[in-house]
DNA sequence: TTACAAACCT
């Protein structure tokens, strides 16, 4: 525990603190009068069903999620399946997969039909996480989770191979398919196609485009774009467009994304104004611009520096009644930020919720370390608990960065919130880090005041 | 938070 003695005062410093700085509560619902909650038919029929689903989403880390776990089963709670999903995604999320472990044991123990979308979820988090061999070994179990499997679970499983370079297995797991009488999709063969493209390997995309069309598989407009995306990428904007006419012949019609793929190369390769154009030129061809085409656009101006219009690019989308959405935010947030403008992207996030756009773990992660890398970490903390409250955490190295930074500005007690906030992650520094924050942290700390707090730190953290 | 393409952060 950290600074045992003072835990109490401590805690009533963390209350006022999320009052004074919960600046941003134009959430919908928040903002919604009470009485017009009441008749709101879903909301209410849902809490009074399903506490515990309710309970588990509005935990804060996995810990405290778990433990509300236990003491609904010490109750005698008898879990169904959404409230083993609801569980099970807030740990993945949080990449707790000890307690997803333990949790999917005891599913197994209870018996519980469980439904395929939670393990494909549970794939995509282990894959994020590089715990590849986890999510195979999940998916030659989930039989034993009265769980019928399909080829969206083979899918899912072949997206994680791939994505972290296991092609020998996704191999395998393609024939596999087969095997298990599965009659696979374009995703499968496009995964594939993905994979090879990334790697750099045209020819062996090639093979397995060949390879779809012999087994009768219809292309879609994700498997040309793949192509196209590759060319753009690697500035062959003129074989990306011959590739567009070619597939217009085969009857398959671009989307928005063939138009923004189209765009980003024609940027690449310097030809800004015909980017701007092919907006035009879409239109024409009967596919809408949507928020993907507008924030190509905003990315360019953003890379040159042109902050300003890309701000206008925002407000064009708004003229024409498009929701801008996180993904525009952020990318107005990031170069703000990296204009050291953290307060003007703190406004944008401002902004943005009060256009009813939640804020993701990009948002949240460029504001701290723009207010950081300004040397406001004030301004950070304040970002922090808003990232924290919407259930997101920043990487191990901002943690570092603003405890050390917030010691030197000489808030103590920031700075062992952001500890605490780390220990219930779980997360902690290696010696190094400790090392180096006490190198930091006395530098320049004359009295030595400073030094004390680290010290007495240190030896609260290693108990 | 049912797989694949895609603008933002690592």
């Amino acid at each position: 525990m950290i600074l045992s003695n003072s835990t109490k005062t401590h805690h009533l410093w963390r209350l006022t603190f999320s009052q004074q700085y919960r600046t941003l509560p134009f959430n919908k619902h928040e903002a919604e009068p009470r009485h017009r909650k009441k008749g709101h038919k879903t909301s209410s029929r849902n809490r009074y069903d399903a506490p515990f689903v309710n309970h588990v989403k509005e935990a804060r880390d996995p810990g405290e999620a778990l433990t509300l776990f236990h003491e609904y089963l010490q109750r005698g709670f008898k879990p169904d399946y959404p409230s083993y999903a609801a569980l099970l995604y807030k740990l993945a999320r949080c990449q707790d997969f000890g307690a997803v472990e333990e949790v999917l044991r005891n599913v197994e123990d209870n018996n519980v039909h469980c439904q395929e979308t939670i393990f494909i979820a549970l794939f995509h988090h282990y894959g994020k996480a590089q715990l590849v061999q986890k999510a195979v070994d999940l998916f030659n179990r989930m039989t034993r989770f009265n769980c019928v499997r399909t080829k969206q679970s083979l899918n899912g499983l072949l997206n994680v191979l791939v994505d972290n370079g296991w092609f020998l297995e996704a191999n395998e797991l393609f024939d596999r398919g087969y095997e298990m009488g599965f009659r696979l999709n374009s995703v499968a063969f496009n995964v594939m196609i993905k994979g090879w493209l990334e790697k750099g390997e045209w020819e062996q995309a090639n093979k397995v485009f060949e390879e779809m069309l012999e087994r009768r598989v219809e292309p879609s407009v994700v498997t040309y774009n793949s192509f196209i995306g590759y060319l753009c990428r690697n500035g062959e904007l003129d074989k990306a467009k011959d590739l567009l006419e070619d597939m217009i012949k085969k009857g398959k019609r671009p989307n928005a994304i063939t138009f923004a793929l189209l765009m980003e190369g024609s940027c690449l390769i310097g030809e800004h104004d015909e980017a701007k154009k092919m907006m035009f030129d879409m239109e024409y061809r009967g596919c809408k611009p949507t928020v993907v085409n507008f924030g190509v656009l905003m990315s360019d101006l953003g890379k040159r520096g042109k902050i300003e219009e890309a701000k206008s690019v925002l407000h064009e989308m708004k003229k024409r009644h498009m929701k801008p959405d996180v993904v525009a935010y952020n990318i107005l947030i990031n170069y703000l930020c990296k204009e050291s403008r953290a307060a003007d992207a703190y406004e944008v996030l401002f902004e943005m919720q009060v256009g009813g756009c939640e804020a993701n773990a990009a948002t949240y992660r460029m504001l701290v370390d723009g207010f950081c890398g300004a040397g406001d970490f004030e301004g950070g903390l304040k970002v922090l608990n808003a990232m924290l409250t919407s259930g997101h955490f920043p990487r191990v190295e901002t943690f570092r960065f603003m405890v050390v930074g917030l010691l030197k500005s000489g808030n103590l007690d920031g700075a062992c919130f952001v500890l605490e906030e780390m220990e219930k992650r779980q997360m902690t520094f290696c010696p190094e880090d400790w090392e180096a924050l006490v190198m930091e942290s006395c530098r320049g700390d004359e009295n030595g005041s400073v030094g004390e707090h680290v010290n007495e730190l240190v030896l609260t953290m290693e108990a």
